[in-house]
RNA sequence: GGGCGUAUAGCUCAAUGGUAGAGCAGUGGCCUUUUAAGCCAUUUGUUCUGGGUUCGAGCCCCAGUACGCUCACCA
């Protein structure tokens, strides 16, 4: 191992208390409470006018250091809170210059004392001995931080983005908010749980690792079975096996899961991304729609006991129903173009052209649609929106509206422009959906790599069956971002994926 | 993949083409209720990498790498 001076200066502390006979890592400690539940019994204990002592042992990490000749004060940091050790030569004699000459900022400590108040009002530790309880080589990146009124703030910090992502654990120890977004992704997680179980859903897992991928318009990822001599695709959706599972008779089923994409890298498309699925019998995609109204909902409550949020500059309220725009509709209102009235895929390019709108030749028509969809649409999707009736050659696996063939019963939902699921009254009909699948392979060019190869065996399945029902599919990374307000994916992923760096500049 | 921007000490940042600096951290000293403690002293550099121009490059030019923003593609 290298190290720098600082570093260096460590390393002979680690080495002289191992001459004295003193592990810089020992195997055990032995606290009586975490520091919250210190500091909680002793504002109990103080509540009530007594002076019974509380005394405790707690451990946490030094992330201040004051010396001050026969005393010290430093502050140590739990996953529960943090707390001021009071140390003092009265109380530890020769256990003081002792920690003036071994003890670091980062390093774990584990003390033991009586909770007073100092003269200043601050809860703190009375030490009357400390131990080292894993001693930290590399210096942490914010070297000072102070707390006024109840904030936390830091006179240096850890800002540089790359290092930020790259040393994550760097960033969690001294960016208390980074930590808390993913406390909150947590909980909203939980939550999305919580509600699907106490709907009776069925939470299941299924291949990552799939023969065919399919479920979605995407470049997959190939890897492959040394001893099947067989590639293998990491799953772009899970939505073919999932439907598989109704056929089988579970009638409500989800899977929260990674999804892997071999596609652009942006603010927010991460390669790998949680995705959550549900699929629902005997719901279509209107339950569906009020389903996640309540779903996400919940979420909010849950995990940041609010409906009202803000991304941005746009204001949101969780609890009051989404809009709901009909695509066709809304398409007309901002360009003027009923695209119903354009059929074909040339038709229809020749009225974009006619409204001054650029078309990318060799785009088909349902991509047409799309592009008139984000260019003009989405970006006025500021409010929970849902947009809904989807050309059927965007929706392979979407059922098509009884009064009107060339339309699906599909729906995204948007908030702040962003697109945030995807959802539809799911094609069982095992011959339509054949024809659709052959359609596909005839509307993708023969390159083009979001073409999906035909899955047999889920086409068998549909030949059993499956009831009619409403599935969904939302991206957890995507709803966190909007819950915590962050402006990237890679700020809601703990290792974000970035590119490899050159060994040589690693290592400076 | 395209465009624009950034890269200097452990961290945050300065530095007209002319000796590479500050604050914090570190180290030594003073200091028994501090909390960005203070005061005194002091150390730390492949200026992202590789070329080039120049008497002389952190700075100018070329190429590369990573990151950021943005466009394209997608969820």
């Amino acid at each position: 191992m290298d190290f720098n001076e600082l570093e260096k200066v460590r390393v002979q502390k680690i080495q002289k208390l191992k001459e004295l006979g003193i592990p810089a890592y020992p195997t055990r400690s032995y606290i009586s409470s975490t520091i919250k539940e210190a500091c909680e019994a002793f504002e109990k204990v103080e509540a009530t006018g007594s002076d019974q002592p509380i005394e405790v042992t707690i451990a946490g990490r030094m992330r201040s250091l004051r010396i001050m000749g026969k005393l010290a004060f430093t502050h140590i940091e739990d996953g529960t809170g943090r707390i001021q050790l009071f140390l003092r030569v009265n109380e530890l004699g020769d256990q003081l210059q002792f920690f003036k000459d071994y003890f670091d900022i980062g390093d774990f400590v584990e003390a033991h004392g009586t909770v007073i108040r100092t003269r200043s009002g601050e809860i703190s530790l009375q030490t009357t001995s400390i131990r080292m309880l894993a001693k930290a080589i590399s210096p942490l990146p914010a070297a000072k931080e102070e707390v006024v009124d109840g904030v936390t703030v830091k006179h240096t910090g850890l800002s540089d983005p790359e290092i930020r992502y790259r040393q994550r654990y760097a960033d969690l120890v001294v960016n208390p908010e980074v930590r808390n977004i993913f406390r909150t992704r947590s909980k909203i997680v939980s939550a999305l749980r919580e509600f699907l179980d106490s709907h009776d859903f069925l939470e299941v897992e299924t291949p990552v690792l799939q023969p065919i991928y399919g479920g979605a318009a995407a470049r997959p990822f190939i890897t492959h079975h040394n001893q099947l001599h067989q590639d293998l695709y990491l799953r772009i959706s899970f939505e073919l096996y999932l439907k598989r599972l109704l056929v089988g008779g579970l009638d409500r089923v989800y899977e929260i899961g990674r999804d892997f994409r071999n596609e652009g890298v942006s603010y927010k498309h991460n390669p790998e991304f949680t995705q959550l699925e549900f699929y629902c019998a005997y719901f279509d995609y209107l339950k569906v729609m009020d389903f996640t109204e309540q779903m996400i909902r919940y979420a909010a409550e849950k995990a940041l006991g609010t409906t009202k949020l803000k991304y941005g500059d746009v204001e949101f309220d969780l609890a009051k129903p989404w809009n709901r725009v009909n695509m066709r509709e809304g398409i007309l209102e901002k360009t003027g173009i009923d695209f119903e009235k354009y059929p074909t895929t040339e038709s229809l390019a020749a009225a974009m052209n006619e409204k001054g709108i650029q078309t990318k030749p060799g785009l088909q028509r349902g991509k047409l649609i799309n592009q008139l969809v984000s260019d003009f649409l989405e970006p006025t999707f500021l409010q929970p929106t849902f947009l809904y009736d989807y050309p059927w050659e965007v929706s392979p696996l979407a059922k098509r509206k009884p009064e009107n063939p060339l339309i699906t019963e599909r729906f995204e939902g948007f908030i702040a422009g962003m697109e945030l699921c995807n959802a539809f009254t799911e094609l069982n009909d095992p011959i339509d959906q054949e024809a659709r699948f052959l359609e596909m392979g005839r509307t993708y060019a023969e390159d083009d790599e979001e073409r999906n190869p035909i899955d047999e065996d889920y086409l068998r399945a549909m030949r059993y069956g499956m009831p009619p029902c409403g599935g969904f599919g939302m991206g957890i990374d995507r709803l966190t971002m909007l819950l915590t307000n962050q402006s990237t994916i890679r700020e809601v992923i703990l290792f974000p994926h970035l590119r490899e760096r050159d060994k040589d500049q690693e290592d400076n």
